[in-house]
DNA sequence: GCCCAGGTGGGTA
DNA sequence: TACCCACATGGG
């Protein structure tokens, strides 16, 4: 895994992920982007800017109607404007409104809490946590099992929790790390994977069985 | 028109 | 547990 890591840091460099003025918009952001793709997703953040409403008692003024016209260009907004006030109301319940204070907490702690949340699951606690909390909790997406595929290390049955755990257990539990290797593979993907099925010019060529071979 | 995108939850067997 | 499906918009 370090390997692969020092790879794509030589090869891509910096690349300075999940730009955000706050962690909330972090915990937001996570949420809009399920399944959905960025580009969407920071239409609907800068709608929520717009109307002051990235912030947990910006949403929480909203009625529902109102939450979802600003997230519509993310998609499934209904489904999203109702994940975003349970978690504004968890805030406000248990944490004085404060994603900060929740964030303060030990990580398997906080990683529990945000996963019992209706519409968070395990990338998108993860992305919390790791983007906004700066705790070290490696994040799992599509482009990490894409990746991992590719170079033969999974068989396509493992689970979410197996393939963090192959990150976790074999690196330094160091978030500025866990940041710039996840975004380095969602690089590589959107560089190589798919636009260059044989990636001539793929750092991680030599360690991709399917690039080496023919066809 | 078709496929996909930085998932998740609910239903069914 | 393991599938199957709904959820919705916008870009290539």
């Amino acid at each position: 895994m370090l390997g692969i890591f020092e790879r794509l840091a030589a090869h891509f460099g910096p690349l300075h992920w999940w730009p955000s003025d706050s962690p909330f918009e972090v915990a937001v952001g996570a949420i809009l982007t399920q399944n959905t793709n960025w580009k969407n997703v920071e239409k609907a953040i800068a709608n929520l800017k717009q109307a002051v409403a990235l912030c947990p008692s910006g949403i929480k003024a909203l009625a529902r109607e109102e939450l979802e016209e600003l997230i519509r260009p993310s998609g499934f907004f209904r489904q999203k404007a109702e994940r975003l006030q349970l978690f504004v109301d968890y805030l406000f319940t248990n944490h004085q409104g404060s994603l900060e204070r929740l964030l303060a907490g030990p990580l398997d702690d906080v990683r529990q809490k945000l996963l019992a949340l209706k519409g968070i699951g395990p990338e998108t606690a993860d992305s919390i946590l790791l983007y906004g909390g700066h705790q070290p909790s490696f994040v799992v997406d599509a482009y990490t099992r894409r990746l991992l595929s590719r170079l033969e290390i999974l068989h396509g049955k493992e689970s979410y929790e197996q393939i963090r755990a192959l990150f976790m257990d074999q690196l330094p539990h160091e978030p500025e790390m866990f940041n710039e290797f996840h975004a380095l593979i969602v690089e590589e993907c959107k560089t190589f994977c798919r636009k260059k099925p044989l990636c001539p010019s793929c750092p991680l060529v030599d360690m991709c069985p399917f690039a080496t071979q023919s066809g």
